[in-house]
RNA sequence: GUGGGAUUGGCGCAGUUGGCUAGCGCGUCAGGUUGUGGCCCUGAAGGUCGUGGGUUCGAGCCCCAUAUCUCACCCCA
């Protein structure tokens, strides 16, 4: 008969989590939004599939090969890659019904077919926040972003994490006075690259795209300058240039920093960074990265920036946006992976009312009072020893258990138990409704993270 | 798509140059303790060693094939 089982599995590079590492995410997950309602934004849910032609709209070369993409009939169906292309078609068919700067927020799966690996997931969370303007969208949105991820990781209780910044129209005005204008996409997908690979492999796949010798020096000349972030502009505005898009992606970049600063994010929190450039081509502006610096290796968590365009292919109406994407699935994954998630309090319930006598009647009653008093609260309702049910509750990481027997039916009174102290007392509901509030407040304060404490695990 | 590693009770692993009844830790269940958990002690259940072939007197171990997982490359959150 066992050989009739079907092995219960998980697809690979599909995450499924355990009831307390569910608890640890969904209170990542929870910190993350409440901050973008704080900022104003709006919710927003769109379907997982979408007809392939919409999403697959801009999409090409290894894009679109990652792609799940399957027929049902007649339909031809595609699974969101990213949150941001179906905001781009969300924003052009509802442009009449939206107020404008619409800020939206969307935490959500999203799917591609590429090779799981370690931190890399075929389902993942992307959090994503963007803010698409009618026609023009002040700069000083580019600025906002950051200031948002900030305050979230700061939350979150990280503090030694770095928002990389850079403004393609610096790259490819850049690469247009080298006269490298056909290449430019090229340029910054290997440039970008440069972090993990190196400087000199990064000359050798400029070398073989045919980049002379001298532009690949001056390519990684400019990638390379160092220096504080008013010394980097420095340094830009001392590149001669003519070139336009040159001259307005420093004047961008600049305004950008000024207006972080200007939100108050520490310094050591944010730089600008030459090098990075971004993979997807629908950026025009700036471009986000975020590192966290005890773990480099693991790439960017956070990533965005400014696209004038991305609607265009939905409607003629000009929709530029700015927006950033925290990839929650790795985020979390690593920081679990490291043991700086808190694994103090997830439990689903504050209280678990069991019942001592054969009447549960009682028990469900004290149940509707302590969860009216705002307790989270579970009746056991199983028969079986008192040392399964408190083994229940030290399994579940309840930290209450309320009695119900004899002798509270008689007394009129409800004993408690701190699971743990091992304390007990005697009251009742109003006050051990007080006692167990205030317990919990205390507990959930302890920030989501520990990160701060925790040392990198070396493997 | 290309390479490396792995697969042994529910989970994590050990298993020597091939050799008796395949072990350990955690977990589960029962008891020690009938309205008081965690710790401790005692005991029990639970395995066709991923699958299919082959070599051998004998295979968890060697060979071939295959599946799945995993790490890395490409690319990306």
């Amino acid at each position: 008969m066992s050989n009739q089982l079907i092995t219960p599995k998980t697809l690979s590079g599909f995450m499924e989590l355990l009831p307390s590492e569910q608890m640890q995410f969904e209170k990542i997950r929870a910190v993350l939004e409440e901050t973008y309602r704080l900022y104003g934004f709006y919710p927003l849910d769109t379907p997982v599939l979408e007809s392939s032609d919409v999403l697959l709209a801009k999409a090409g070369g290894e894009t679109e090969k990652q792609i799940y993409r399957f027929q049902k009939g007649d339909n031809d169906l595609t699974m969101r890659f990213d949150l941001t292309v179906p905001l781009a078609k969300y924003v052009a068919k509802n442009a009449g019904e939206l107020a404008f700067p619409f800020r939206r927020y969307q935490i959500g799966k999203v799917y591609r077919g590429e090779r799981a690996q370690r931190g890399r997931f075929r389902e993942f969370y992307q959090s994503d926040i963007d803010i698409i303007g009618d026609g023009s969208l002040s700069i000083r949105n580019d600025a906002e972003m950051p200031s948002i991820i900030y305050t979230i990781f700061t939350k979150l209780g990280l503090d030694d994490f770095v928002i990389r910044i850079n403004n393609r129209k610096i790259l490819t005005g850049f690469y247009a006075m080298l006269g490298l204008s056909d290449r430019a996409a090229e340029i910054m997908r290997i440039v970008d690259k440069t972090d993990k690979i190196g400087r000199e492999k990064v000359a050798d796949e400029l070398r073989e795209l045919g980049v002379s010798e001298e532009q690949i020096g001056k390519i990684l000349d400019l990638m390379s300058l160092k220096g504080t972030n008013s010394e980097l502009l420095a340094s830009l505005r001392a590149i001669p240039s003519e070139n336009e898009q040159f001259c307005e992606g420093v004047d961008e970049l600049e305004q950008v920093i000024a207006g972080i600063a200007a939100y108050g994010v520490p310094e050591k929190n944010y730089s600008i960074d030459l090098s990075i450039a971004r993979g997807l081509d629908y950026y025009t502006g700036t471009v986000y990265e975020t590192t966290l610096c005890r773990y480099p290796e693991i790439g960017s968590v956070c990533s965005g920036g400014r696209y004038d365009n991305l609607a265009g292919y939905y409607t003629n109406r000009k929709l530029p946006g700015v927006g950033i994407s925290i990839g929650l699935t790795r985020l979390f994954f690593i920081l679990s992976d490291r043991s700086c998630v808190s694994t103090a309090f997830t439990s689903p319930a504050d209280l678990l009312v069991v019942p001592m006598t054969d009447d549960p009647e009682p028990a469900f009653a004290a149940g509707a009072a302590f969860r009216s008093g705002g307790i989270k609260t579970q009746v056991y309702l199983e028969s079986g020893k008192l040392k399964s049910k408190l083994n229940y509750a030290n399994r579940t990481g309840i930290p209450f258990v309320l009695f119900i027997g004899e002798d509270e039916l008689a007394s009129g009174k409800y004993t408690l138990k701190n699971m743990d102290t091992g304390e007990q007392i005697s009251a009742e509901a109003e006050e051990l409704i007080r006692v167990i509030a205030g317990y919990v407040r205390k507990k959930e304060s302890v920030s989501v993270l520990t990160a701060d404490r925790a040392e990198p695990a070396e493997g």
